[in-house]
DNA sequence: ATTATCTATAGATCTATAGATAATGC
DNA sequence: ATTATCTATAGATCTATAGATAATGC
């Protein structure tokens, strides 16, 4: 199957890789894939047009290659969910977890949300292979802690949408936020304490009278 | 200030305007922008490319034609949240609205969440002029309803972007969401009650004991 | 007469390649 | 020797215009 012999990387290879990599990054999460330009990916690494086809075969491969790499690191937070952990502080983890992303990555937010709501051209099979399965088994998860009634009642994968459709809203729809949210600093520390109350209200488990 | 003597349109020019517009949104909210060619929407609207042009002025008058246009429908339901009516209602209402929006107008919001995504290049001084104003003045009032504790103490502001961030997220990340769930409708149906009962726990008064 | 539409194409932009040259690692 | 980089440019794509022709409304 291994057509080629597999040559290790050179030390420039790597740092030239990465370089690449996250200038693909800056510029496709602001332009989208079809926005985004050759010569604005060479101009945020340094270096010359050409010599990013060198390193990637073309422009889609590139992209691909930018949403591979960050989607391992993106779905951290919810392959972090616990069993053996108390439930309803494992999901206020993540949610937070989740929020603290929003502000640190808003880059990697935009790259997948733009790839996404286009109909995730290139990524498709990257979402049934790497997304879904993580997804079920945290699916069957929380199903399980509200069966022992540990959560309230609450439809697994409605939640994690909805964990995600909040987070993530600050970090793609920032422009929005900007406009309508006079003191950001205060915006941030109010987005905060509203997602946590949100989660808890909804999940704190009923009190059951037997 | 107005050079043009102002005529007003031929019913050809209505028609062809809409049929315009609307192939606009189907290619503009698919492909964002920058992705979207004239050519495509041409071939949408079943006219020639030169046609369009002499409709619109180019392809960003006409980005902004779709932008403008559906603006104030898109935002119907918010400013139809009525004070004389039961808070929790209200929102509720709206809460509902949006869902329905999510599902039949998913063109729409797709568009919409391209632009805010890319920074709103060409949307920016409608969301001040257009969204902004009508925006204060719901959180004002919502405001006024926790106020008489007639809400549970919830930040306005906070609380719409998120009815907009979990309404939403099931037209734009449809490509997503359809990945993880396998029945579409028992998804909707799910989806609806699960909007419902957060949104519920979040604002259902407090019981005051005085 | 004015409005609407079409074909042909100019001119800009963009991806990718060709082919030469420079730098690096044995 | 191999790897890395550059300049120049081919070839495709895309927006917009020029200019001719057809359709429409007085």
């Amino acid at each position: 199957m291994t057509g080629e012999p597999a040559k290790k990387p050179s030390r420039i290879q790597i740092r030239n890789r990465r370089r690449i990599l996250d200038a693909a990054l800056e510029v496709f999460s602001q332009h989208g894939y079809r926005g985004a330009t050759l010569d604005q990916i060479a101009e945020a690494a340094g270096m010359s047009k050409p010599n990013l086809i060198y390193y990637f075969d073309g422009k889609a491969a590139m992209h691909v290659a930018v949403l591979n790499t960050l989607m391992e690191e993106w779905l951290s937070p919810l392959a972090a969910i616990d069993e053996a952990g108390e439930p309803l502080e494992e999901i206020l983890t993540y949610v937070r977890r989740k929020m603290e992303m929003s502000r640190k990555f808003p880059r990697e937010s935009r790259l997948f949300a733009n790839e996404i709501i286009q109909g995730a051209p290139r990524m498709g099979p990257n979402l049934e292979s790497g997304l879904k399965p993580l997804f079920d088994e945290k699916c069957v998860l929380i199903q399980s802690w509200v069966d022992d009634a540990r959560l309230a009642k609450v439809d697994p994968q409605q939640l994690i949408f909805s964990i995600w459709a909040i987070t993530q809203h600050y970090a793609d729809f920032e422009a929005q936020v900007r406009v309508l949210i006079e003191d950001e600093t205060a915006g941030w520390k109010a987005a905060d304490a509203h997602v946590e109350t949100l989660f808890r209200k909804l999940l704190v488990p009923e009190i059951t009278s037997d």
